[in-house]
DNA sequence: TGAATAGTAAACCACTCGGTTTTATATTTG
DNA sequence: CAAATATAAAACCGAGTGGTTTACTATTCA
């Protein structure tokens, strides 16, 4: 099984999956992520390279961590930002699980009709 | 890894993206989505059990279309929907990717401190 | 043909969102 | 202490969202 091991992780609540997709929803918030992957930044950092007025990033900052995708540490005067993993991992273990769901439920349709029936409405 | 096999998709754009998890930020709309995998519905098949108006259902049903989450074939005067399993799959390719490069940058830095820095603040 | 059905379109409403500016607060530094 | 720095808070704005109602269109059926 090496180190997939998805599912260890609370069956997120509706709440939460708003939050979360929600936070992804946005670019300019999957882009302070990607930021965020290089490693943990401060609030400045992060407007800088969106020519985005601090309290705008803040308010980023914020949806990001009230979906649990992003840890602010203080310290000073100093907001320091790191990725928080379990966020990710809810809304990956919901797409997961619906997407397995969508396969097989695909699947039973598709050898089901198997002789495209009205879909040339593209 | 069995039948994983994510990847087969092209990189999703920002747009791709936006509408994606918009579309997936939306509890109704996540609820016909659930519905929608016990097979297909009408507009109002998946607007009763949400006890809203046919147009807001409509409305639903669009965003998901536009997402590439959901597909309509239109039979006489009913309009048919079924899961499309491609937009989900940029979801989770999106996310997939992403969460491996936390782990690894999360590992790194975990190693580096290791030693819990300030984050008191909760 | 005419009534019922399934859905869209358009207008509207309250609310949220992404963004700003302005003001305030705490921390660091000279 | 005073000045500079890093950020939050609050007020505000235009655009978008989730929802409605009220037409309207197209299809089915008696």
């Amino acid at each position: 099984m090496s180190t997939v091991e998805v599912a260890s992780v609370p069956e997120p609540s509706d709440d939460d999956l708003d939050r979360i997709f929600n936070a992804l929803a946005n670019r300019t918030r999957r882009a302070m992520l990607d930021r965020l992957m290089t490693g943990p930044s401060t609030i400045s950092d992060l407007a800088e390279p969106f020519e985005m007025s601090l309290p705008g990033a803040s308010k980023h900052v914020r949806v990001l961590e009230g979906a649990g995708l992003v840890r602010r540490r203080v310290d000073g005067r100093i907001h320091r930002c790191t990725l928080q993993p379990e966020g990710l991992e809810q809304a990956d273990a919901w797409i997961t699980r619906n997407q397995r769901f969508w396969e097989h439920q695909l699947d039973s349709l598709a050898s089901h009709l198997s002789k495209d029936d009205t879909r040339g409405t593209d």
